[in-house]
RNA sequence: GGAGGGGUGGCCGAGUGGUUGAAGGCGCACGCUUGGAAAGCGUGUAUACCUUUACGGGUAUCGGGGGUUCGAAUCCCUUCCUCUCCGCCA
């Protein structure tokens, strides 16, 4: 969530970055929170001096009272009911212009960045860098749903009747395979000085506003009615939400966390031939990092980030590239984007494997998410987050690239977690 | 799930209707003291918003929300959390 004040200070640079995103009138749009926010000033003056006006009167009676002169404290008891009856007009009023203001910076998304550039749709996206190289498949090459099926890797017939599409099963190596994922990005994150968290997977509600999720993309997440808790569809919430209502100081620096959770995904709406296989699930493990950091230091921070997913991506042999995503294509709450996309040779497809983003101070406004200066200012904190890496997509993208008519090759780096280099009949 | 006890400032802890944003202590900062340190003494030490060139002033906040009252940390309702005992249990 944007800081209204800072709106105001930086008006025409946040025009400029909102049309980036396609607003056509962003002007508009930011006047008409400034002006809420003028009027809510307003009301809450005036509130502040009816208030003032009752705690004066309830002084002087207690004073009378104390001194027997219950005469003269009547007398002003009477004189409050007015003062009471106008504060209470005024709350109500002031209540209904804050929910306005808030709901209208609900409805703005985080200012990108200058390097981000404009764009009409991912087509725009800015291709930053390419590694790997592609690998050369002979005609009988397979998709990945083949391939899981011809040596028993993953059952989505089981997913389906114990949970429903989009939860599959995996099995054997296939399931091995997950394990040694997980446990190969976690150590690699450990070893980038990144703390190891196991967090919850069902967060309350004030998390699930805190890192933007409520109240705009409900239809994201799987929500426990009965609670009304939520099953977080990434490991960013719980992990983002450790710093909510915090301040930290300077020695708490850097803060750098890693955690692997499933995620969940209702992913309503978008389901079809494109999403085969692996592509897109209901749940899905990942590794995510997640670092705080101040503004001044935040986007060496994210480079430090970049340059994590882009070697754990190149020890597991896989071709990639990185975009930087356009304006348009932006998440909502971001700033900056980076994607890395993998290549998958049986499908001829890239597949986004980790996004990574810089969301500056839009998140952290509403998690209260503070650090002290060394003046001892109390200052809104950067927050950074990336995904090291999305488990199921890069499963299919080893088992296609590495495909040949004897079987599967695994990475080197997975040997040693896996207990086997080759998948085989 | 049943029965009971609690949630107060960075921490401990007092406070059951009236100049209480909150005693006292610890911690922390600065100053005095000292050869230096400790002890001692003094001063200061929450957050947010509004207002003021500044000094300052105002409002709100004692887990959250609502209510009673001229006035609530204190009374009532509701909700969350926590502790103890019993039950259940990986």
């Amino acid at each position: 969530m944007l800081v209204v004040s800072v709106i105001r200070k930086n008006i025409d640079q946040y025009s400029l970055g909102l049309q980036k995103r396609g607003f056509k009138e962003p002007m508009a749009l930011l006047n008409r929170v400034i002006e809420a926010d003028e009027l809510r000033k307003s009301l809450q003056a005036a509130l502040d001096e009816q208030l003032n006006k009752l705690n004066l009167s309830s002084k002087k009676i207690g004073i009378l009272m104390q001194a027997g002169k219950q005469d003269e404290a009547r007398q002003i008891k009477l004189e409050t009911a007015n003062i009471k009856e106008e504060s209470k007009l005024l709350t109500e009023k002031l209540q209904m212009v804050e929910k306005e203001v808030r709901d209208q910076l609900y409805q703005i998304p985080n200012i990108p960045n200058e390097q981000v550039a404009f764009g009409v749709s991912e087509a725009d996206n800015e291709l930053i860098h390419e590694g790997g190289v592609l690998p050369v498949l002979d005609e009988k090459s397979k998709p990945h749903w083949d391939l899981i099926a011809d040596y028993n890797l993953v059952d989505f017939n089981l997913g389906n009747k114990i949970s429903g599409a989009g939860f599959p099963f995996y099995k054997n190596q296939g399931a091995r395979m997950v394990r040694a994922m997980i446990n190969y990005f976690l150590d690699q994150a450990i070893a980038s000085g990144y703390q190891e968290i196991q967090p919850p997977i069902i967060v309350n509600e004030d998390s699930a506003y805190a890192t933007g999720q409520l109240p705009d993309k409900e239809g994201q997440m799987y929500h426990l009615s009965d609670t009304n808790l939520y099953l977080i569809p990434t490991a960013e919430v719980p992990l983002t939400n450790i710093y909510r209502d915090v301040i930290l100081k300077d020695q708490d620096f850097p803060v750098k966390m890693v955690g692997y959770t499933p995620c969940f995904r209702r992913e309503a709406g978008s389901w079809g031939a494109h999403v085969r296989g692996l592509n897109r699930l209901h749940q899905f493990d990942k590794v995510e990092i997640v670092q705080i950091a101040k503004p001044e230091e935040s986007y060496e921070i994210l480079q430090g980030m970049i340059a994590h997913i882009q070697q754990l991506i190149e020890s597991l042999e896989l071709p990639y590239r990185i975009l930087r995503l356009c304006g348009k294509d932006l998440g909502f709450s971001s700033a900056i984007t980076y994607d890395f996309e993998v290549f998958s040779a049986g499908q001829n497809k890239w597949l986004e494997v980790s996004s990574v983003s810089n969301f500056e101070t839009y998140q952290s406004n509403r998690l209260k998410l503070r650090y002290t200066t060394e003046e001892g200012k109390k200052l809104l904190a950067h927050t950074l987050n990336g995904s090291a890496l999305a488990v199921p997509r890069i499963l299919a993208a080893i088992l296609e690239n590495n495909q040949s008519s004897t079987g599967i090759k695994m990475p080197k780096v997975l040997h040693p977690y896996l207990g086997f280099d080759f998948i085989s009949k």
